[in-house]
DNA sequence: TTGAAAGCGCTAACAG
DNA sequence: CTGTTAGCGCTTTCAA
């Protein structure tokens, strides 16, 4: 009679054994015969034995959980951190509990605590703009990776692509194309990722001459809804920016929907270039060119590094910030003249 | 100092008070006096007290835990739901566990296992196609509801989409534009989707007095390489079939990505109509036509119905089945003479 | 190679 | 309204 209320000490009842060897033998203690192992492991299997994981937390003090704290699930940078880290989870007998903000740091908070009372492994974070004090001082106490976002005042090591350097990569691209009007469409410089992308954004332009135009930024919600609000706001102004810089792939998105319902053509009335990796990417129109990021490795190094042994230390605060790489697609063409 | 390490006994030593007065306070117990809740929770908050569920589960014999299996993360179906759970979870004060199974049935087993030690209140599941033995019946132990995916062997209720009539839907609009030879890109029969789908495929051409073409029929994992590589068998064929129904949006992502680079101009040279719904239809060309799923009606039904009242019982082996709606855009046309 | 015993931190029944 | 007490199921010494 399979059942899950089953203990160890029926089982050892069962065995005539103590149940002390019977915790033994399950998790395969040297000192137990092979003998006594398959008795045990076979009356487990018969009678349905299910650890309590709760019993056993509370005798050593720490669980197997791993926490992935992210603002969005359906966001496929954080479905890939997702993956990953599920897959390594599973490999090492790990569970992975999944915390979704939403982008609201009370929620994040809450989330959080709840973890935390499962006296987690580690997490991997990537934290709302603002964060709840508390937050951060309950994540002083855990292993954590920061993943993408990054905050100066969360220790522990960090995971993230080289903003600056992608806003930058984006706009000379259209600057050797010709364009000088540059739209930019991205998020709160409260993201650590926001900032690093308009600081490359301005400072590239100014280096190349041209002073960046605050009517010729847009910075919204990163959401589909915000991506088409921003897009519509910079195209509809007048002279028209012949390019955009869509900083992100959901921006991207909406971005594209609304060009499309606008029946603007691309590149032929504007280039339009964006940051990130989506799957239909290359398939709107003759492809939408993008500064494409290493998502499956970013995450792969979240993942890893979360599970490091503690022998290979590295340095209290380190960081790891992964180039991202120029894709050419149909979206950009040099400026009519 | 505050440190996790902190339990209700060291709080309670410092207030001069019983744990368990504690321990009610903070479980914000009726015969507790407002001035002891508010001295307790001060105190809790100043030691950054932190609760240890281990202990909890220990003594109560549940936990908050609640379970999310499916087969992949990343897919926006699952990330939908993933993100429906979370958000009630985080309502109700639950905790999600998310096991990714990659479509292995071995490690959905040991992942559900693990699941279980934490004595889940209940757990929503996409199973693999062929499960373990074993997986059925620790599902039989828990609160389970089976999304999208069925199981006949599964008790407990289930969320699905009506396949069969979406399959159908698909193909009378091609019959409708005249399309006969119709190619049909689909998965495994095993999985009740992937059975359902063709069942609806063959049935309505049936009716439609077409005898269905095994050689227009490609059953292949569904990944987006798979997608690929049944596009290219059925349109690599003489004659080629002048319409591919394609059930699945990673199956379309394939499809669509094979046919750009084929250059086969769609809907010009062959007609596409996709099951699903993905940010991309209406981006690819003049839009890939679809049989849409109310995939967010799906998801929060799903997640309402493990968290119900057992007041509001429904009967043991209950189902509940959305029905899909044409979405028409450009990628289906008359047939050319 | 196995057994005996202690105790992790919490909740809940019972007592006051 | 608060205190006392027992015990959940497991791991881990210490003994044998």
């Amino acid at each position: 009679m399979p059942s899950s209320k089953t203990t160890l000490k029926d089982l050892a009842a069962h065995l005539g054994l103590a149940h002390s060897t019977v915790s033994r033998a399950l998790s395969n203690h040297d000192a137990i015969s092979q003998d006594t192992k398959d008795r045990v492991r076979h009356a487990a299997r018969q009678y349905g034995y299910v650890a309590n994981s709760g019993a056993r937390l509370l005798r050593t003090g720490h669980s197997q959980t791993v926490g992935l704290l992210v603002p969005d699930i359906v966001n496929e940078f954080y479905a890939t951190i997702a993956k990953n880290l599920a897959d390594d989870c599973s490999q090492r007998g790990h569970q992975l509990m999944l915390l979704v903000s939403d982008d609201d740091p009370q929620r994040e908070l809450k989330l959080l605590q709840a973890l935390l009372e499962t006296r987690p492994a580690g997490v991997v974070v990537a934290l709302t703009a603002v964060p709840r004090k508390e937050t951060l001082s309950h994540l002083a106490g855990v292993r954590c990776i920061q993943f993408l976002r990054v905050h100066a005042k969360v220790q522990g090591l960090t995971v993230g692509a080289d903003d600056a350097a992608a806003a930058r990569m984006a706009i000379e691209h259209l600057l050797s194309l010709g364009h000088r009007a540059i739209g930019y469409v991205g998020v709160s410089e409260a993201l650590s990722t926001g900032a690093a992308r308009l600081r490359g954004y301005k400072e590239t332009l100014e280096e190349a001459g041209v002073a960046p135009d605050p009517a010729l930024i847009a910075l919204i919600e990163p959401s589909v809804q915000g991506g088409a609000r921003a897009a519509a706001q910079l195209m509809d102004r007048s002279p028209r920016p012949t390019a955009l810089f869509l900083s992100s792939p959901q921006l991207a998105l909406g971005g594209a929907q609304w060009l499309n319902a606008a029946k603007l053509r691309v590149p032929g009335d504007v280039s339009v270039i964006s940051y990130g990796n989506s799957s239909w990417f290359d398939l709107w129109g003759s492809g939408l060119t993008a500064v494409s990021l290493p998502i499956q490795e970013l995450a792969a190094t979240a993942s890893a590094l979360l599970f490091r042994e503690s022998g290979e230390e590295l340095s209290g605060q380190t960081s790891v910030l992964l180039a991202p790489s120029l894709v050419k697609r149909g979206s950009t063409a040099r400026m009519r003249a």
